[in-house]
DNA sequence: GCTGATTAGATCGCATACGATCTAATCAGC
DNA sequence: GCTGATTAGATCGTATGCGATCTAATCAGC
């Protein structure tokens, strides 16, 4: 290993953990409005794909958030306690759980969505910095994605 | 709120989900290296910080890693019974909590570097490119946590 | 149409995050 | 030098993440 970058790797270079520490801050930036919800973080990550979708399998849903049925089991769980999504088997492959959001969890989507935008704008990026940010961190997450894959 | 942008309010195009995705790719691509060294990715994290300084009160550490009392206290107990740091309470003010890595702790700083360069190289971004998303994202945070501390 | 492989979820255990609250030590200001 | 405020950590409860493993349903290929 190169002496001078090791010299240089130290936690406020790393882009790791911008990502672990963005991703707090923003978590707690969203607290007290989705407490108001009654939504955690994740949870209100899983409505915006069903305010999106109405309804959609679970698979689908695990894919689009990134989380696999052991977290997301129980978390749907309690949304179905809240009484704002319905689990059901699917009639053609009893496998299959579709989930659908009722009348009071697409209720919460216009707050859902100024929660999003408040975020956006305590940023302090314009739409096009954001967006642009938001790209080329996705595209880092799908390089390193595809080599935990390869691993597997 | 403007209906057009509304409508443009989904998951793959937030900046907020685009860090929390990555973050949780990022942890596990180092999983399989942190694995051999015996840590979990917020202990190595931790480590990254005691690499560079060897000896730190913990409400330095907290600040650097911005993480709570209740988060490091039981995070810390387990790297001091994995016997790569000592807790011991400082002699002027009891209160303070004084955190120092040992030479097992230290042995592992090198493969703690590898992992992290491996992970950079896997972004597939350019050294500089990848120092200006990191900043930027860093700016992004900082932006918004000021917002959660103001509302305090 | 049988059987081994695959797939979709569920369950369990461990390790974070973090709000709320507690304790002990130190400080501030009179 | 007393006393209320502040500070540093610790403890507890709830909600994720995720590896490992399990079950039930479906598929594949003969």
């Amino acid at each position: 290993m190169n002496d001078d970058i090791a010299k240089q790797l130290r936690l406020d270079v790393l882009l790791c953990f911008a990502a672990y520490s963005a991703s707090h801050a923003f978590s707690r930036f969203y607290r007290p409005l989705l407490d108001e919800l009654g939504l955690t973080y994740p949870q209100f990550i899983v409505m915006m794909v069903l305010w999106e979708h109405q309804r959609i399998t679970m698979k689908a849903l695990a894919d689009q958030v990134m989380l696999e049925s052991n977290t997301l089991t129980p978390l749907l769980k309690k949304l179905e306690a809240l009484e704002l999504i319905t689990r059901s088997r699917n009639r053609d492959d009893e496998r299959v759980l579709d989930i659908e959001v009722t009348k009071a969890g697409m209720a919460m989507k216009l707050d859902g969505q100024r929660a999003a935008l408040a975020l956006a704008e305590a940023t302090g990026e314009t739409l096009e910095g954001m967006l642009d940010l938001q790209q080329r961190l996705v595209k880092a997450r799908e390089n390193v994605a595809r080599h935990v894959e390869k691993a597997a």
